[in-house]
DNA sequence: ATGCATGAGGC
DNA sequence: CCTCATGCATA
């Protein structure tokens, strides 16, 4: 049965019930991925449509202090020739109709951990040809190594003075449209810019910044935990390593993006000059929530489900039901996971979503643009996945047995 | 690196 | 209930 586990979401460490130690990818012990290896060859083999040549990227890297620092980010991205026409982000995002100024609302969200104050300082270490995997000097010491059974109410509201250089909002503009096909440039937005040069990037921007981010980071020996506690630290958003890692895979939405780019490019000057002030504020958040335990889908029926999603993408909530009925699954997982669905979708790296041997009736040669978003009415996959259909997994729903809640 | 999940903000 | 940002827990 489809046990509803709950754990609590706050744990430092997972302790597995094979007593394996498993996730602790908080802060201290998770293994540096600073490996030369990239998304690039992941399983999933998600592309960066590189459409054309960076032209003038223009990476506001750090002055290296050294003289030199100088990532060689010569080439040869192993994405390049690919789809020409391929399109990488359409954004959609709900909140867009505002075509004015207007701040977002979200802009910070805390996240809920209670591993912060820390402002550890590390050496920069960019002349030298020994990268020695150094660990996270990070907070191995908060989780009480008693063996307490109190995992949280670790943390203590320390607001400390914070310099008063200011810190770009991450408001960005709304103006995202930039044409699919051709590379636009950078189009300046209204409100004049004195001394900070912050428009919105170009997708090309970001592709190349987000590359060059990585190489760095990694040069510096950060993993991307790292650095997302490193903003936090810093500039008081604190983000977990998925975030780092989608951004640098260049997973999140151009919106998402754009926030993101400031801060990463900040403590990119920070890490590299080392002289940082140490500005560490404080981060609590909701500590007793728990949380579901991940609800492992077979593959057989993912399969099942990604065919519906190509009927329908948004299906009400009656079909949810069915659905949910058929493959015996939590109506709410089926829901989240059309939620998630869509999310992808709209990200680039198009998901195949080839779940049947449905032909895209993508003409060879011809691509459409992603300019979805818009209409209520208009959905469907507009992306620009002509893959050729594979060997479709399809199988019926009703031969699936049930899905445990993990194994 | 990613799959499933939570939650805020909007309709 | 959706979208969107974000992350724990996992493979």
């Amino acid at each position: 049965m489809a046990a509803t586990t709950y754990l609590p979401a706050s744990s430092a460490v997972t302790t597995d019930l094979d007593g394996n130690v498993v996730g602790m990818n908080i802060v201290g012990g998770y293994h540096s991925s600073a490996s030369p290896r990239s998304a690039a060859d992941a399983s999933e083999m998600k592309y960066l449509p590189q459409h054309h040549h960076n032209h003038h990227h223009h990476m506001a890297s750090s002055p290296s202090p050294g003289g030199h620092a100088a990532v060689s980010l010569s080439a040869a991205n192993p994405w390049v020739s690919l789809q020409p026409g391929a399109d990488p982000w359409a954004a959609s995002m709900a909140g867009m109709h505002h075509a004015h100024h207007h701040h977002p609302h979200q802009d910070v969200k805390p996240l809920s951990q209670q591993a912060d104050m820390m402002h550890h300082q590390r050496q920069q270490q960019q002349t030298m040809g020994s990268p020695h995997a150094w660990h996270a000097p990070v907070s191995s010491a908060h989780y009480n190594p008693g063996g307490a059974g109190s995992p949280l109410q670790q943390y203590h509201a320390a607001m400390n003075g914070m310099l008063a250089h200011h810190q770009a909002p991450p408001q960005l503009h709304h103006s995202l449209h930039r044409d699919m096909q051709s590379p636009h440039h950078p189009q300046h937005s209204d409100r004049d810019v004195s001394g900070g040069e912050d428009e919105t990037p170009t997708s090309d921007d970001l592709e190349a910044f987000a590359k060059q981010f990585k190489q760095r980071r990694i040069k510096l020996g950060f993993t991307q935990a790292d650095v997302g506690l490193a903003l936090g630290t810093l500039y008081g958003n604190v983000f977990s390593q998925t975030t780092i890692c989608r951004f640098e895979a260049l997973q999140l939405s151009f919106k998402n993006m754009c926030k993101l780019k400031p801060l990463l490019q900040k403590w990119l000057e920070e890490a590299d000059s080392t002289t940082g002030s140490p500005t560490s504020i404080d981060k609590i958040a909701a500590q007793g929530r728990k949380r579901k335990k991940r609800t492992s889908i077979e593959v057989s029926v993912k399969g099942a489900l990604e065919q519906h999603f190509h009927k329908q993408p948004k299906p009400s909530a009656q079909e949810i039901s069915s659905l949910a009925d058929s493959l015996q699954l939590e109506k709410e997982v089926v829901r989240v996971w059309f939620c998630n669905r869509r999310q992808k979708e709209k990200r680039m790296t198009p998901p195949n979503t080839l779940g049947g041997d449905m032909m895209e009736g993508l003409p060879p040669g011809g691509h459409m643009h992603p300019s979805y978003g818009h209409h209520p009415d208009m959905h469907g996959s507009p992306m620009g996945q002509h893959s050729h259909s594979h060997s479709p997994p399809m199988l019926s729903p009703q031969s699936m047995g049930h899905q445990l809640t993990a194994h």
